[in-house]
DNA sequence: TAGTCACCTATACCAAAGTATAGTCCCGCC
DNA sequence: GGCGGGACTATACTTTGGTATAGGTGACTA
């Protein structure tokens, strides 16, 4: 019977997602409720096949958590959980090594299938989750931001002045000011804190 | 067997839970994805004796969700689930006439007993839920805010400029500022952007 | 009654944010 | 070669944001 360790810090929704899994009897299931924890328990049991992680964990820090785990476990099957996460992160998630990408907008029986698929070596990746929906993928107005542009957002959503921007990515305040002056057109918002406040809506930073 | 129904747009973590709860035979469940939907099943089955919300979700806009629904069904029992609130959050819920609050860091045992609980005609609160993590309760700088200053908190996180804030508020634009310099002064943060992010980290608006 | 506090307004000043225009450099592309 | 685009800098300007100080009102309270 294949080993699954699934890690999330929500003991209540990581137990019943472990609970459901075990109840079908197709699995044996483990847990762990950080990044830490996972990857301790997949060194002392080396026999697991499918490693789930949540993308907002103590210790993922983004997509960062799921390189870690890739890198330190190449062979392992990964797959990744969220509720927030958009269709650019999970084609992200994808790219960097996972080999399924599990939103909790899914049903239980499609998870279970899910997994099956994942386990049997497939990719498992829902095209389709949140399309109707409102704003699930990244708005094309962040994919026309330059890199400069980006890293500007990036130092914005920490709420920095232009002084500091200027001094983090060694440049000039007048050239910050030439990027935030794109960013909040190419977003169509008036000001930096809305910008600030936009990207965080979209758990881009 | 008491009915419950429970209401979670997440359709993995609501069919997870109901399947747990459904597999303790105790409970007899039903589900729905949104605040709307659950108010319509429960005027078509008046015989639900716990309603289950969680605290994100389509339809609940913080806790006006709960009053609505409490106004709906005066009768009912009603008990709050979420992954992110605080203790504040919780205190304001009960206050609002939840009867229970299951935070979903609590353990599946865990929240099975606080059902049986909420069902038993108890109110159930876990006092200790978050007390050494980290910021779980809202810090004292944002109680420190007067009435004002929280109105113009709230308009920061929207991203409005001071004129924009005084013409909702019907102030004058010097007041506004005055009111914004207090609030930055008493969250200990530098501007705006940085006064509008950590109030949406801390989920007050 | 005096004190305190939240709230509002006013004037004034300086710093920061945002706009506009123009020009340089580098690199990839037709 | 010429072209365009991204990144960077510069100058100059207007608007907004934030600070400082001072003063007026009403409400609640010792």
């Amino acid at each position: 019977m294949p080993n699954i360790l699934i890690a999330d810090d929500h003991d209540l929704v990581r137990d019943t997602i472990a609970a459901y899994l075990e109840a079908s009897g197709e699995f044996k299931l483990l847990t762990a409720s950080n990044l830490d924890e996972a990857l301790e328990k997949m060194g002392g049991m080396d026999a697991i096949d499918l490693l789930i992680l949540d993308y907002h964990m103590p210790g993922m820090n983004g997509l960062a958590g799921l390189e870690r785990a890739r890198k330190a476990y190449p062979a392992t099957r990964i797959a990744m959980l969220s509720g927030v996460a958009n269709r650019d992160v999970a084609n992200k998630a994808m790219e960097q090594g996972a080999d399924g990408f599990i939103p909790k907008s899914l049903t239980a029986a499609s998870m279970v299938n899910a997994i099956r698929f994942v386990l049997a070596g497939e990719r498992y990746f829902p095209f389709d989750f949140g399309t109707a929906e409102a704003a699930s993928e990244t708005p094309a107005a962040f994919s026309d931001l330059s890199d400069r542009e980006m890293q500007t957002l990036e130092q914005l959503c920490i709420g920095l002045s232009n002084k500091e921007i200027a001094r983090n990515l060694g440049i000039q305040e007048v050239t910050v000011k030439l990027h935030v002056k794109n960013v909040l057109s190419k977003l169509g918002v008036a000001n930096r804190t809305q910008a600030a406040l936009l990207a965080k809506e979209q758990h881009l930073f």
